[in-house]
DNA sequence: AATTATTTTCAGAAAATTTTGAAAATTCAA
DNA sequence: TTGAATTTTCAAAATTTTCTGAAAATAATT
């Protein structure tokens, strides 16, 4: 396989994957070119590899950046803003786990404790409909429980080994 | 707030955030209304209820027998069919894991092995690549196995209690 | 201050996804 | 069988999402 043939796989997959995740199938590519490029890309870099518009890949970048997965950088003598991967791929992962716990998992306890508190288990159809609330409630904290402390626990393992560098 | 209201904002806000899990408004909202119903519904209940056609309401529900979130059920003397959910919110989330792991992790692994073992490290650009690529399978595995341990750990969990019973 | 380079915005166009509804297929009962 | 009830399929319509491209805004240079 060439080089190019590896990249465009890589590239094609993590778009078609994104679409499952509700995440835009441009906004990957753009991350999974990054991911893959050693050195920062600027717009029409970009604009010209994937061939999409201006409009989108500024739009697409500013997105990235607000995940946390890429960084803007101003190179000396450039106009230009050249933006960059994040290539510690631990660091992508547990950036994207972050912001999906934010934006997925918050929201339903948010829902779940408003309809919990408001409605009144007067009758026994609300009492069933409370008991499903209830539940769903139990298993979202216990996901968000768990996310958090495999996050944790990850976190102090680089910790550690970062640590270790100064040992 | 009253029964219907609560329940409205349920199915509501479940189907507004499965758009951002990639899984269209209508399934979602399907499994809510039947979540919250104490009897099994039929086809008809369903548009009548949500107000949408016989074929998206049939596709739909096919969908969820897929995810293994709901089940067919066959009443005596019913022609119709009737449909149910799992109540067991725990299962539910068990169930909705392990196809998200079936579907988005997996499929990762299978492209990065491919890239991996067809690309040569004879460049430094294809050894750039591959160490990417290499850095996601170890992310992706852990992410698999940690999956693959939560779940686990609460099945046998569940199964602890489940004996409890005989105790 | 004027010119040029670059980024941002956003209305409309294009593409993708979802939904409808009626026809076809299937199932069941008589 | 036949026929009525029910489910399934799928082309076309509706809706939603994404993308484009040109104009506006911003920033840097002379």
């Amino acid at each position: 396989m060439e080089l190019q043939e590896a990249k465009d796989k890589f590239i094609h997959t993590w778009g078609t994957l994104s679409t499952q995740w509700g995440i835009n199938r441009t906004m990957s590519q753009i991350h999974a070119l990054l991911l893959l490029s050693p050195k920062s890309l600027n717009a029409d870099q970009i604009m010209e590899e994937l061939r999409i518009s201006r409009g989108n890949v500024n739009m697409n970048l500013r997105d990235l950046m607000s995940w946390g997965l890429i960084n803007k950088q101003l190179l000396p003598g450039e106009r230009k803003e050249y933006f960059i991967a994040e290539k510690d791929i631990w660091k992508v992962a547990r950036q994207i786990t972050k912001e999906r716990k934010r934006r997925e998992i918050e929201p339903i306890i948010e829902t779940m404790d408003e309809i919990q508190s408001q409605l009144k288990p007067d009758t026994d159809e609300n009492k069933e409909v409370l008991k499903i609330i209830e539940d769903i409630n139990r298993v979202t904290n216990f996901t968000n429980n768990t996310v958090q402390s495999v996050l944790k626990a990850e976190e102090s393992w680089l910790i550690n080994n970062f640590l270790k560098l100064f040992k």
